[in-house]
Parts: structure tokens; C-alpha cells; sequence
DNA sequence: ATGTTTTTGTTGATTTTTGTTGATTTCAGG
DNA sequence: CCTGAAATCAACAAAAATCAACAAAAACAT
């Protein structure tokens, strides 16, 4: 490994696109260098490689979010459509970060009137700009792989607002152990969705329901009797249990 | 792939739709070299061509509001790139409200590790998504025609984080009265952007200069010597001296 | 210090990309 | 259907990027 690995990686990943003389003087050293040391790093995938010039792989055309939204889009769309049987104009709603909930937002365009309290900078720009809505966006600092805020004042301006529904999603839905994310930042926020809501509706789509290679581990809170599990195929056998108090509404 | 394939398909999606003569000026090169490099990312399906013109095929999903402020688009696209010869990787910026404003962020996308601080969940939402880039959402309740926040703590916000350069805009320039806008709580946040940053830059558009059927009457905070004025046409003798202190740059 | 190993820069041959020219196609309007 | 302007395509020459090989420099161990 080289001694100019780390820089040439941050380099690339920073302009996006550069060529290789560019690299070469911006470290004053030879293109030939550049060349030689970038082979292995193509070669191992860090970063690509065209004629002419180096490529970050972390394209900034989709970035992670909307790579992660595009996953399994026509459940998520399907989803979003169905929430629309919940969610009516007028209705008061609080919205959580993550793609299920950036299509929904795409849908409740339909809607008017309503009053939305959301940590995600997507959702919030979505619905803000529908007439008649009352857009609230919690928080201050946005994380950049979601563009979602955790910070003390998204929990203070959630707690303010009480609405008619929690819009809550998870990242795995675990036989014993239920709906798991990843972040604690997450949890916590889905808890005071949770309690400063009338109803909780969590929207998972089937694939939340099989193994994944990334295993979150952090328990979302416990739903209430009554609340609602959207989702896009029918609950399996061994799920039934986490959700037989639930109203479950299967799209499509 | 080529190393323009970024840049083309970023300019396509903020264009919508753009000649191939003109992205050819735009990357300065050859025609000829944009209908070949252009022509795999037609063939994947990456965006669309017809005779005459490259068009986005970005779903409806991604530019909500983009098209509701297609007015004057070209220039607002000009002015926006032209922006990227002030700012640089790294730097802080403020951005207010407005179309101008929202086609900035997306060319800002261009660069990296920014610090941006606005009061625009479009713009904070487009930024936020980009890796490396530091995001403040300035307020919390958002106005529904352009999804801005104006309220107390958006203030707070702003005057806590000091930048580098403040956008800022205006709806009419008045020969004797200088940048005028709608509201008052526009003018407070642009006083307040400007005081916490160390150059502003206001960005107006040639119909800006022109007559208007709906009359702003509130003049935006005075500029300082140095500042810089981005628009698109040369500026005529009778505003010239609203600008003669000013660092003018004519986009194109 | 000395010899060995590794890294780096230089050179020229090779490959790829780019710009130019002119022929061909497409489109809009009579 | 015809015509002129604009867009596109094909082909070739020029320019730029890449690669391979070798020599110089630096780093290392003894």
C-alpha cells in the first residue's frame, strides 16, 4: 500500500471526478505514479477508473438515499399508495426519515390541509410546498447520508406538536424480537413520534421480513392495540404473533 | 464511461432539457465528442434523446418544484453555474430562499465539504444528500409556496453559524431604491445572512431589472464594496450605479 | 558505508479520445 | 411534396492519455 493511498482516495471522493494530471500535480508527483499506485485501488473497486480520469464510485448523481429508495420501489410505492386509504385531508401526521417514507410523502401530495411534523429535510421540502399544508421540519443539523436531523431541537419540536399519526418504518422485522433499526438516534425518535400521536402506523415492505446481511439490532417501541402495519404481501405464519393486535393492511 | 458522464447527466437533470450544442459550450468540447459520449448513456437508458435536444428522464419524483419556477430558467441555470467559479470545496455559504437560490443548490452539488446554512428546506434537503457536506436547516415551521421557514428560531440559526458568503436575491431592482422583495421577513433574513458572512453575493436575473405588474416595495440591506452581483445580461447605464462598487459577473 | 530493494521519473511506442470536414438525415413551413 | 436550416453521422488527422521499460533516486537493512 502506498503512502499515497489515503490522499489519492479522499481526493477523488471529494472532486468526483479528476484526471489524472490534476492528481499528479495537486501531489507533486508524476502521472506515472498516480497511475501506478491507482491500479490497485481499481482493481480492488475503491474507486473507477476511465480513460482520462479517476471516478469517485460514490457517485453524487444517487446518492445512498436515493439508491436506498430506488430498492424495492414498487412495494414502497404500493405502500404509499395504500396509506392514502388511512391518511385523509386535514389530517395531522408525523413522518420519520427513510425511503418508505419519502414515497409516502410523494403520495400525501394528494392530499390538503394537512399538518406534517417531520426530521427529514426530503420530506419536509415535498410536503411544504402543497397549498393549504402545515409543514413543520424538526431539527437543525442534517445528517448527509439521509438528510434527517436528530438533534435536540427535532426532539423538541416533535414533542410540541401531537398528531393524529406516526408514519414509523424499520429496517428488519425480527421473528422474536420485532421491528429493528439501526441507530439508537432512530429509536428515539420513532418513541416520540410514537407517544405524541394518536395512532402509530408502521410501513414495512416484505422484504423488511427476510434475512439481510447488515443485521440491525435496536428494538423500535412497542406498538400499540389498534395501530396500523402496512405492508406489501401477507404476513407470514411465524410474524403473526407481532402483529395479531395490529390493523394490517396489505397493498395491491 | 467517459469523464463528462457525471457532468453531462448532472447538467441534463437540471436542465430538463438541453441542445447538444449548448452542453457542448457548456464542457467546452466539441459537439460531436457529447453525441458519443452521450450515446451509451442513451443506449442504458440514463436519459433520453430525441432530434435536437437531450431530455432528463428523471421521474417527477425528483424536481417538485423545479418546474413550478421555470420562469427565466435558462438564465437561472447560467447564473447558477457561474456561481461555481466563487465557490470553492469547503467553503460556508448562507443560501435564502428563492428559485435562483434552488438552482444554485443544485449546481453546488458539484462541490464538496460545503458548510451551508439556509432557511429553504429544497435547498437544505438537495445539499444535505451530499457527502461531506455540512447542512444546517435554519427554522421550523415552512411557508407552503416555497417550503421557506421564517420564524424565530430560523434567525437564531443563521446568526449563530458565521460563512463565508451569503446568496442572496431579490424580485425587482429599482433604478433609484436598489433590490427590493415582497416581504419583510425576507429582508430580516437576508440582513441577517449578510451580517454573518464575510463577502455576500446577489444573484438577479436580467427580468429582474425590468418592470414588474406586482410591485415589491421593501429594500434588501445594503451591499458592501466588493460584494459580488451575478446576473446574465450586461448591467444598463441606468443601474450602473447601484453596482459600481460591486464585483459584477455576467453569466455567459 | 555498502549493497539490496523499493519507489519514482523519463522516454518513446501504442492506444484512446477529440475536433474537423463534408456528406447525409431530420424537421418545420410553405 | 419540396426546400432550407439545423442536427446528425462517418471518417480521418491531431491531440491527449496510457503503457512498458529502463535509469535515477530514495529507503532499508546489514
Amino acid at each position: 500500500m502506498s503512502k499515497y493511498e489515503i490522499q489519492i482516495r479522499e481526493i477523488v471522493n471529494m472532486h468526483g471526478s479528476i484526471t489524472v494530471l490534476e492528481l499528479a500535480r495537486a501531489l507533486s508527483v508524476s502521472d506515472q505514479t498516480i497511475r501506478r499506485v491507482v491500479r490497485p485501488l481499481v482493481e480492488r473497486g475503491e474507486i473507477a477508473k476511465v480513460h482520462g480520469a479517476l471516478v469517485s464510485n460514490r457517485s453524487p448523481i444517487d446518492p445512498p438515499f436515493m439508491s436506498r429508495m430506488s430498492q424495492n420501489k414498487a412495494a414502497k410505492i404500493a405502500i404509499a399508495r395504500s396509506l392514502l386509504d388511512l391518511i385523509k385531508d386535514g389530517d395531522r401526521i408525523a413522518i420519520d426519515t427513510g425511503s418508505t417514507s419519502a414515497f409516502s410523502a410523494q403520495a400525501l401530495r394528494e392530499r390538503r390541509y394537512l399538518t406534517v411534523v417531520t426530521n427529514s429535510a426530503f420530506v419536509a421540502s415535498t410536503l411544504s410546498m402543497i397549498p393549504g399544508n402545515n409543514v413543520s421540519m424538526a431539527g437543525t443539523q442534517l445528517r448527509h447520508h439521509d438528510g434527517a436531523s436528530f438533534d435536540r431541537s427535532a426532539f423538541e419540536i416533535i414533542e410540541r406538536i401531537h398528531v393524529d399519526y406516526a408514519l414509523l418504518s424499520a429496517s428488519l422485522v425480527d421473528e422474536r424480537k420485532g421491528f429493528l433499526v439501526h441507530e439508537q438516534c432512530e429509536v428515539d425518535m420513532a418513541t416520540a413520534m410514537l407517544e405524541n400521536s394518536s395512532k402509530t402506523i408502521m410501513a414495512v415492505d416484505h422484504s423488511k421480513f427476510l434475512p439481510q446481511n447488515r443485521k440491525p439490532s435496536l428494538k423500535q417501541p412497542e406498538l400499540k392495540p389498534g395501530d396500523y402495519l402496512l405492508t406489501d404481501k401477507p404476513i407470514l405464519r411465524q410474524f403473526q404473533h407481532l402483529t395479531s393486535s395490529l390493523n394490517v393492511v396489505v397493498a395491491e
